[in-house]
RNA sequence: GUGGCUGUAGCUCAAUGGUAGAGCACUGGACUGUGACUCCAGGUGUUGCCGGUUCAAGCCCGGUCAGCCACCCCA
């Protein structure tokens, strides 16, 4: 007795039925996926980007110097394999993939711009729950060569676009994170203002202190909440060049109409980002997480990867959480077949498959009846299809050349030359 | 990685430590050429897996795996 093979803890199937659900819950439908992608295929090209396809697979080295060695993604979530002696990784995230193909292909020196989108599969080694899996799907925008801050407001209002266009309810984020200059002297002072209450943080933010004081700012506990309340704050200390870009990035905003909601407390758990950082919130629905979407600029990435100074800034979108939102307004569209054959024997199967043939040629979608019965089940078969006609096929058709198309939801019967057939369907109503 | 809850038919769920059930769905028939209604018949299963206690375990205990929820972090 062999065992039933399992799929990998962490990871999902997304089927066309609705049986195999293992709970009540929303869950991620293929026409939800579909819908997301295909908004994101025509809407990016609008705004200048171009799809950009890279391997899953990266070396290691790569999200280590891109992403930074303390950040969690790097330190415990990524899957990293030996092959015969080369560390590779399964990309947990794909700006520093994006930005790796860039400079191999030395896309800096054929054009000064360049703005790529992507739909890539990523992986991450944590413990699963609602709107988080170990292998999830991102959407995103790369726009690099240029220092902003018109281009960070055009990028902001795409993912505010799109989200609207497919009926999202969000709140826009809204923050900057200083850059090389300014930060580390916020970076200083707020360090010096934590280890002065440090007494009153919890045990991870006490760690965080020293390794990543800015992400205390972002903590969830009560108590650590109320000294970031009172930290000074990254306004204070940002220098000329970066408010001047942070101002231009909400005068551009406004004057698009995006509206957005300024968050000092939004950081970007990534070393890489720079100045502007932004995050498509939702109240509810997806359990404990909240963002949708985050993005954000990262001028000193390029750079730091072995490349020229060039500026970039994107944002990556959870195409899984997308669809569990979508889930919960229900809305979905599902291909059902147009014209369903119920065919009574071998001659009239024969017949039925030439005409299905035919009608697929025009572009009507039609099914075939594979199994023998009588024409109850079979047309019992075509309801359960959703198909919207159904013809049966017997020897007094085949002889006389003539059908009855019926139209199942009405019941109503449409008399039809079965040599006209393709022009008959496409004239009815 | 840490903690809590759950695991019985394809799905939703019952069963005091004592013989595994219902609804839905599925297949066929009543209806050898016209579905939705109705009726009848029929698979529905190593009770997640392994071990322990017991005369006896779906039920109690331990382990393990998986799912859910939360922390952490993020899309």
């Amino acid at each position: 007795m062999s065992e039933k093979i399992r799929g990998v803890k962490g990871t999902r199937d997304v089927l066309p039925i609705d049986t195999y659900l293992k709970d009540k819950d929303p869950w991620v439908r293929v026409g939800h996926l579909q819908l997301i992608e295909r908004t994101a295929r025509e809407l990016f090209p609008l705004y200048g980007y171009r799809e950009a396809r890279t391997p899953i697979l990266e070396r290691t080295d790569l999200f280590v110097r891109g992403i930074g060695q303390e950040t969690d993604i790097v330190g415990k979530e990524m899957y990293t394999f030996d092959d015969k002696g080369e560390s590779l990784t399964l990309r947990p995230e794909n700006t520093a993939s994006i930005v790796r193909a860039y400079l191999e292909h030395n896309v800096n020196q054929q054009e000064p711009e360049t703005k790529w989108w992507y739909l890539a599969p990523m992986f991450r080694r944590e413990r699963q729950q609602r709107g988080r899996y170990r292998q999830f799907t991102q959407i995103g925008v790369e726009a690099l060569g240029n220092p902003g801050p018109r281009i960070d407001a055009e990028q902001i209002e795409l993912l505010d676009r799109w989200l609207r266009k497919l009926g999202i309810a969000f709140e826009m984020h809204l923050n900057t994170l200083g850059d090389q200059n300014c930060r580390p002297n916020y970076r200083e002072a707020l360090q010096k203002y934590l280890r002065s209450r440090i007494d009153e943080l919890c045990a991870d933010c006490k760690k965080r202190v020293e390794t990543n004081p800015i992400r205390v700012l972002d903590c969830k506990n009560p108590g650590c909440a109320e000294v970031a309340a009172q930290a000074p704050k990254m306004e204070q200390f940002l220098c000329d060049a970066c408010r001047a870009h942070f101002a231009g990035v909400q005068e551009t905003l406004q004057r698009l109409g995006v509206a957005t909601v300024i968050d000092p407390r939004l950081v970007r758990g990534l070393d890489y980002y720079t100045r502007t950082a932004y995050e498509a919130i939702v109240p509810s629905g997806l359990g404990s997480q909240s963002t949708v979407a985050g993005g954000g600029r990262y001028d000193g990435l390029v750079k730091e990867l072995g490349g020229p100074d060039v500026p970039g800034i994107g944002f990556a979108a959870g195409v899984e959480r997308m669809a569990l939102l979508l889930a919960q307004q229900g809305k979905e569209e599902t291909v059902r077949p147009v014209v369903f054959f119920a065919s009574l024997g071998p001659a009239e199967e024969a017949r039925a498959d030439r005409l299905a043939q035919q009608l697929r040629a025009a572009g009507i979608a039609a099914e075939v009846s594979f199994r023998k019965s009588n024409p109850g089940n079979l047309l019992k078969r075509a309801d359960a299809l959703g198909a919207r006609f159904a013809l049966v096929l017997g020897e007094q058709e085949l002889q006389t050349g003539r059908a009855k198309l019926k139209e199942l939801k009405t019941g109503a019967q449409h008399e039809v030359a079965l040599d006209d057939l393709v022009r008959a369907v496409k004239e009815l109503p």
